[in-house]
DNA sequence: TACCAGGAGAGCG
DNA sequence: CGCTCTCATGGT
């Protein structure tokens, strides 16, 4: 096999609603296949019945980075077999069966998801691709794709001005990441602490800084430090938990993050994504009434 | 056109 | 705590 290509056994693992699940904003399909960047390296994904193939150019001497990213290595049955057995969630996990959640880098996730505020996921695709062209790094590109950058940064980030990265469409987030990037550089910022610490501890660590409050920090645990019971509550959630569990009387936000901490269990995380899934692509008609 | 989007923060009672 | 307003931009 070439250098630059191997190939991943994978059991349950649906790609396509993985990197479509609006965990990561940097990945576009093309007949069949995935293409995105995972830290300096364009990466092409192309799921088969029982395994992923990977193409990425250069030499790659080990893919540890590969699965730590895709997760592969996390066996689902018994990640599932802990979600509540009640309807709505049987539904959910029936309709999204080999979703899995990412492990992502960091920064990247943060900066990302400090944009993703009041934004549709499309938007927030453009935002992180405006953003990777004029802030990041050229990559050496796949064979027929065209160049690829790679995530700006904390210094490349920092080193902007608030105009430019406004430029990039993200509007009144711009102080929030500017000032984010500028915490971490001027070391006033830890992006290693989050991975030592108790989740709550964790989350008011993230949420010291601007523009992340409890919902991004929760997706940043999730998504990035590995904190499968952080539960971001965002508006197709609340829906769907409103909803799915508490059709006859409206509960508060508080109401409902209180309820998903006790009921989703120790995978809560991986719930909601079922769930955020579910109600975005399974079942939008559900979402309107 | 009007409304909404993987929210957060500030002001108010 | 709970409510309301603003922030910027683009899709539907």
């Amino acid at each position: 096999m070439a250098p630059g290509q191997t190939t991943l056994p994978v059991r349950d693992y649906d790609l396509a609603a993985t990197l479509d699940s609006g965990q990561v904003f940097g990945w576009r399909e093309r007949s069949g296949s995935w293409t995105g960047v995972i830290g300096c390296r364009p990466v092409r994904l192309t799921p088969t019945l029982d395994a992923i193939e990977v193409e990425t150019p250069g030499p790659v001497t080990q893919w540890d980075w590969l699965a730590g990213f895709l997760q592969t290595e996390v066996r689902l049955e018994s990640i599932l077999q802990t979600f509540p057995d009640d309807p709505p969630m049987r539904r959910a996990a029936a309709a999204c069966r080999g979703l899995r959640v990412l492990r992502q880098d960091p920064w990247e996730c943060l900066a990302s998801f400090i944009l993703s505020s009041t934004k549709q996921i499309v938007q927030i695709r453009q935002i992180v691709a405006l953003l990777r062209e004029r802030f990041g790094d050229p990559l050496a590109a796949l064979a027929g794709e065209p160049p690829a950058f790679s995530f700006p940064s904390p210094e490349q980030i920092a080193s902007a001005t608030e105009s430019q990265l406004r430029e990039c469409k993200m509007g009144f987030r711009a102080p929030s990441l500017l000032a984010a990037a500028r915490m971490i550089t001027d070391g006033h910022f830890d992006l290693q602490r989050p991975a030592h610490l108790p989740r709550l501890e964790a989350r008011g660590e993230l949420m010291r800084l601007r523009g992340v409050g409890p919902k991004i920090a929760d997706c940043v645990l999730l998504f990035a430090y590995g904190h499968d019971s952080a539960f971001p509550v965002d508006v197709w959630v609340a829906r769907a938990l409103q909803q799915l569990y508490f059709p006859r009387r409206r509960a508060t936000e508080k109401r409902l993050q209180k309820f998903a901490e006790t009921h989703f269990g120790p995978h809560a995380g991986y719930a909601q994504q079922y769930l955020f899934h579910y109600m975005r692509t399974k079942n939008p008609q559900r979402a309107a009434d």
